[in-house]
DNA sequence: TCTTGTATCTCGTTT
DNA sequence: AAACGAGGTACAAGA
């Protein structure tokens, strides 16, 4: 990994275009190829960056004779026509680094948790709820839970970490399908998330299906396999 | 900007848990307190990161007293409980920057200047169109632009730069909304966009929505304030 | 390989 | 401040 500290500006050209004005940034070239301009500031997002595999070629002075312009750097998409252009008027630091292979990250607490912790709490829902199975197969896809209310009706639960108007036509057509098959019509639609935006509430009400906003850190207090990982 | 390779291992507690083994990296701290933890691959996104406002304390040796740890860091998201812990093993590199602040990014070809194109030239719908209002707010948002065909008739037009399966969805509740409304109805639905999927083509037309292509640098020829951004 | 769905999404804009 | 939509979304899992 090259580190540049540098005076540059940016051009990028490819499914948009989009300029930085000469000022001092962070220039990081990792070893694929790819380049990340950073400020110092902002969130993890660079400025400007072109993704793998890219191609940087550096080329002493302007392309256009600029006498201020020290350096030019092309970096060029491998499998596309994307381009940054990057004109370094000053360098403040430039340091080399090996860093090998990441061995990467382990996490928990992602929408597959959720629903393992649903699936063995589905009471949750209501009393007498049970479920039938996780990931029940469709044929636009697989409903996140399937389960019996207390009166022994079907419902459908679609889960998401935060509920998007999306979710909510998600499970709208897999009831639309569900409710086809006379083995499990009537299928009753619970729409389950941590956060449910209000238009999603809306959307789901008009359609007869059921908010639950789910508490994580409470589901995930009953289980006892919490809080083991680390 | 701090700019520090290290051999650490980190954990993040937040939304969700993240552990990130033992390994050589680049730790970057920005003058917001926010840090974000890099390897030599991978694109943009780094390993781990605290997003600003974040506090970064440092303290030497490990706080359960393990000899192999040099430092350990603790960057504490100043509105959230989220907390990132950095076990720094080793350290290879160590520089401070001073960068001052950036003037930002300034992009072109998005869907904000694809709606004022089309909306200076809505007549690339057809002969005689003509607008009515750009962002015609309705009980589930605003439609991109709503225009009078020809005939006089109303139409909405949903605009996006790469047409999917989700805008037609969009469209079509916009559509069925609007068809409500007897000052407005019939209401005609147009989904334009630069490239349109075959599958959101294919829903589009089984709707009677129809479908344009939109010729972006053309339309931007056509504008006489084009080309003055750089 | 391509498609689908999630994300500690980020980032702007608007309410 | 909260919510909504777009993104050069990125990224991982599944088909």
């Amino acid at each position: 990994m090259r580190l540049v500290i540098a005076e540059c500006s940016v051009d990028y050209i490819g499914r948009l275009k989009a300029h930085l004005p000469r000022a001092v940034r962070l220039l990081m070239v990792k070893a694929d190829g790819s380049v990340l301009i950073h400020s110092d500031g902002g969130s993890y997002k660079p400025l400007n960056w072109m993704s793998p595999p890219a191609r940087l070629h550096v080329e002493a002075g302007a392309e256009e004779e600029d006498p201020e312009v020290l350096e030019t750097w092309t970096v060029q998409a491998a499998k596309s026509d994307d381009r940054l252009i990057i004109r370094v008027h000053a360098k403040h630091h430039d340091s080399d680094h090996a860093l090998g292979t990441d061995p990467g990250l382990i996490k928990d607490g992602v929408e597959a948790d959720l629903q393992r912790l649903l699936a063995e709490q589905i009471d949750v829902l209501g009393p007498g709820y049970s479920l039938v199975r996780r990931e029940y197969p469709t044929a636009i896809g697989p409903v996140d839970l399937l389960a019996r209310d207390g009166a022994g009706h079907t419902v459908a639960v679609e889960l998401k970490r935060r509920g998007d108007i999306d979710g909510v036509e998600q499970l709208t057509r897999y009831l639309e399908l569900l409710n086809r098959d006379p083995l499990l019509a009537p299928v009753r639609g619970i729409f389950a998330a941590q956060q449910i935006k209000p238009q999603a509430r809306v959307l789901a009400v008009d359609r007869g299906i059921d908010c639950v906003t789910l508490d994580y850190d409470a589901m995930r207090g009953v289980d006892d396999s919490a809080g083991r990982l680390f």
